[in-house]
DNA sequence: GCTATATACATAACCACGCAAGGTAAACGG
DNA sequence: CCGTTTACCTTGCGTGGTTATGTATATAGC
């Protein structure tokens, strides 16, 4: 398995998180795994870094957070996407296929 | 024109100025050419941002710099990558494609 | 001749962000 | 009862892009 450079978690938490609250509410630690089993395990995010991430996504106006209370009696904060998270995530979806296509033009299109 | 989130230069940068080089020698200046040719004018790079990641890279032995002088009489250092950092780009593209793969599970593979 | 632009490199102060490590707390399984 | 899982949070450190600034030379326009 390959640890993924921190680089490359600091391009992506943004866009992968924005899209996970784009099919629906979720919560930190549920992310976490919905993260390791959507890479099919190839992405492993501490949480100690998703934390803080959420936390400027809140700030900054993309994501809104709720605290809940399970039937256990555990307590979540459930994180929906904004309006404003919507167009984030669109625009963050347009730079990132900008610097995908590029790396795969040198990459060669169809091979390795 | 989107400006590139500086996350994803960081996440970018490396992969890309190793896979540039990958297909021959290249210089500081030129490679901000080709990155905006290639990318189709959407990535705009600094050279503020350029010449410490090649200084970075040189340092940790991926690419290997030569001075040289034009015709024109203009110095250039010329930058060729050395086996280690084929090394490195192999890598580099693993953790890409994992994370790339991902984000367009989550987009859709085919749509929007 | 002069001056603006392009070529070509480099560095410094500032800010943002992940990582490792540590902390709190409660539920659950054996 | 005790380790593991769930579930959240924060701090110190190092890394890396941005902006601004600096140096130097060649070329093109007037």
């Amino acid at each position: 398995m390959f640890r993924t450079p921190k680089e490359l978690v600091a391009a992506s938490s943004r866009p992968m998180i924005l899209s996970i609250l784009a099919g629906g509410e979720s919560y930190g630690y549920e992310i976490l795994k919905q993260v390791r089993v959507l890479s099919g395990g190839r992405i492993e995010w501490s949480d100690g870094m998703l934390y803080p991430v959420l936390h400027r996504l809140e700030r900054d106006g993309l994501i809104k957070g709720r605290w809940a209370l399970t039937e256990a009696g555990r307590r979540r904060k459930y994180y929906r996407l904004t309006r404003k998270g919507k167009g984030q995530m669109a625009r963050d979806r347009e730079s990132w296929r900008a610097v995908h296509g590029t790396l795969e033009l040198l990459w060669g299109k169809g091979n390795v």
